[in-house]
DNA sequence: CGCTAGCTTGAAACCGGTCAACTTTTGTGG
DNA sequence: CCACAAAAGTTGACCGGTTTCAAGCTAGCG
């Protein structure tokens, strides 16, 4: 389940209630048109939790799946151990990004989830959801398209690129996802460590160490640490063009 | 648009009309105990449509999405042209497996479908399914796990996997699916040509080749054209465990 | 037939992994 | 605040699996 660090069940506060922005849900059903009594019966199914510490685990696989979320502020790792007790990262979670949708065909979580920063996530029931849905097309619409953009997802990393063009996307990727939050493009901090990204491209740590040193030193990005500062975003996109199918 | 080759709506037979066979709703529908009368609305959301012949494409990238589908006979491939101009192989569809669903999000088919063989399936408009699923809890339940599932599968083949645990899973993943449809698992024909293979595996067409040699050799199959057994099942399925996550 | 697409085989090049050594950073307790 | 240990990151040398390139083979079909 997802464990529960500190529930905090957002306060209902009278006629001007407002959504937890980051929630995925939150504009799309604002959008439909839906009057505020319905609006209240979703609001009542989104519970913050959290804080999680840094290398705290949210769920982990095999966990009895009962509810998906959103990243409200962290920084989500998703991963499963291979055969050989590898650890293999499936995605990270940026603030408005859903984690647990491949939970629900099996009703047990299919991987773990661990914050990287301190994180608070937005909790939704998914019976619960599901059953509001039947009452609420544009939700219900939602929430197949959450569904069915996490499948392309998938298929990103699964072709063969070499470790330039998966860390340019990677980059890019972050990049965009950072726009979208409001931050700058062009400057972040990773919160994940070297072999995060390596377990996550399938590379080796010590390719993730060469392809940010031959970057800088083509002048790409500046890396310091966990900073990253993209000094050629028009290059870095060419280079992961193929991998992001543009 | 899912192209109609030779649309063929089913007729409505009456009392004892029956679902085909290889949807994969008609099973959770009739599980869930609904009436006759809601059956045969779900019914009648339903055509079949082809045969396409060999070679023939259901659908292109970027065609107006309006309807998922399942296969009847035969087999389909998905794929899209990488940078490059290289065929990617995204899947290949037997008989009760559905297409389409990565679609939803977009409202346009994200990808490129051909028949290998003659095909023919079973067209389900999604907007009249999603309304109907309003109704039927159990057909909107059997639609997010139908969802869920397939960002699992694309998962699969993501990790850094050797040539061979990609064929051994390959050859073991086919095996299990025509079993479920109640063909031998230890021989069958391989509806698509070794590069396809390739492209699907993320390999050379070469190395497929030699692969299929090389386990040959091992006594772990036998290889004759498109004609595959399986001598050692136990062996082959140890080789995929790492892939298949067992 | 003979053409073509599909398939196989061999040799060489290359990308990324592995191993090993080292540096830097982070965190902890005295 | 410093000392020390552990974790994270970097760098170089070497190795091996796959790809690439090139050539030839095979089956199927006009």
């Amino acid at each position: 389940m997802l464990r529960s660090a500190r529930p905090t069940p957002i306060a209902d506060d009278g006629d001007d209630f407002h959504f937890c922005s980051t929630c995925a849900f939150s504009a799309a059903c604002l959008e439909s048109g839906y009057d505020k009594s319905q609006l209240r019966e979703l609001h009542v199914l989104v519970e913050h939790i959290g804080p999680f510490a840094e290398g705290e685990h949210i769920f982990r696989e095999g966990d009895a799946f009962n509810a998906i979320a959103a990243v409200r502020s962290g920084t989500v790792k998703t991963y499963v151990n291979d055969a050989n007790g590898r650890e293999q990262v499936q995605g990270f979670f940026l603030p408005g990004e859903m984690i647990g949708l491949s939970a629900i065909s099996q009703a047990r979580y299919p991987c773990n989830a661990v914050a990287l920063e301190p994180t608070v996530l937005c909790r939704f029931s998914f019976p619960s959801m599901a059953a509001l849905a039947t009452r609420m097309p544009g939700l219900q619409q939602q929430m197949f398209r959450l569904l069915s953009q996490d499948i392309g997802k998938a298929a990103l990393l699964a072709g063969n690129y070499t470790a330039d063009e998966r860390m340019a996307a990677f980059l890019v990727s972050l990049s965009r996802r950072y726009a979208v939050r409001g931050f700058p493009p062009t400057r972040f901090t990773l919160s994940m460590t070297r072999t995060d990204i390596a377990n996550y491209l399938r590379l080796a740590a010590e390719s993730v160490s060469r392809v940010f040193r031959r970057f800088q030193d083509d002048g790409l990005i500046r890396v310091d640490r966990r900073e990253i500062e993209i000094l050629q975003p028009r290059a870095l996109e060419a280079l992961a063009r193929s991998v992001l199918r543009e």
